[in-house]
DNA sequence: TCGCTAAAGAACATTGTGTCTAGTATCAGC
DNA sequence: GCTGATACTAGACACAATGTTCTTTAGCGA
């Protein structure tokens, strides 16, 4: 892991990664072309690859920052399910890029490294809770909080995350740990309790 | 909706989304470029083109087909959450269609039309239930479900849709009504109760 | 200061896209 | 069966983006 010392190679890969966040934010990862990177971060063609395989990679190199930003937060907040607001408090302080990451134009590619990132941070937190069963099962669950916190996340940052990442943690972690039934009384058969929620 | 009555259109229109299904079970769909397409359904360049705009036009084409046999078999099973095992064995009596759909070559597109089609199918569904909240709210339980259902999915299909449907559906309809905590005993305390599946 | 190496600049082959043309076949309806 | 309409074919085309290779220039560390 021992990084380059020469400050030219630094301030190139910089440059590169942040043209690439910048152009997500106003046209979205597919749309984004190597050309449009380049003349962003005024740096050759040439110097790209020589730098990075290609677009994806680029991509890659400045996820691995993230996961570790959010490893970092997470190990500072741990708990059942504490992932949940160290995501959403890092999503609020760096709102344009999650929201390009995140958001509608982001690609496949991205979303799945999300995801798995979030399915990753959501196994650890795990460990906290007393699971019992079978490694599939615990599987299952894993992928499916993931899914569901994936979708909880685009949808507060579609809505420009105007919700406190507090109350969003507080009603996806009753989400999971309790259900539908139990956050908003939904029955099967309508029957039903009333909502407790104080704003949205 | 009158669809065109000349058997050659017809004809390549199918072929046409007959090979788009293949090539994506064979390659991904993005990796899938109009030339495998014409070259796997044998149709002329310009003919593509003048059926569908893009690549994407002609997925789109075969999505709203999939989303109508969706609707219709949920219509004849309806329900709290009835979507669930209808879009399972669907998705099962199909396996390579949806494979190739959800899985891990996919473009984020597809993913993306996939879920919003499942948060349709939830909101039919919601209406079943007696919901009690914001829009806002239920917007958010629509979202969290359609995301935990699509993480389930993939994770069910990635494995090659081992479990039977019905086994899948219950787990899945039980965590959401139930959350985590009433499926599996779990605590954020570590005292958990014993779990109660049969398999897996 | 000097040697090393990153970066610039520009040309290049390659692949894919979407359009257009003129000629050929196939269809629906009489 | 004809026949007029139109769907399809084959090929060429302009365009855009990718990734490679080369030489020249500039900046770095020691």
């Amino acid at each position: 892991m021992k990084r380059s010392t020469d400050r030219r190679v630094q301030r190139t890969r910089q440059l590169l990664q942040d043209a690439l966040i910048s152009m997500m934010i106003e046209k979205g990862y597919e749309a984004t072309t190597v050309q449009d990177i380049i003349d962003r971060a005024n740096v050759g063609r040439a110097t790209f690859y020589a730098h990075f395989a290609d677009k994806e990679t680029l991509l890659t190199s400045r996820l691995e920052d993230l996961r570790n930003s959010l490893s970092e937060r997470q190990r500072q907040a741990p708990g059942s399910l504490g992932f949940s607001l160290a995501m959403l408090e890092h999503a609020r302080s760096h709102l344009p890029v999650w929201s390009a990451i995140v958001g509608r134009d982001s690609g496949a590619l991205v979303l799945q490294r999300i995801q798995s990132m979030i399915a990753a941070l959501v196994d650890v937190d795990m460990r906290a809770l007393a699971f019992k069963g079978t490694p599939a099962q615990r599987d299952l669950a894993v992928q499916y909080i993931a899914g569901a916190f994936m979708a909880v996340l685009t949808w507060w940052l579609d809505q420009g995350a105007k919700l406190p990442p507090e109350e969003v943690d507080a009603i996806f972690r009753r989400l999971v740990m309790q259900g539908v039934a139990g956050e908003w009384g939904l029955r099967a058969n309508s029957k039903g309790r009333a909502p407790h929620l104080k704003s949205m």
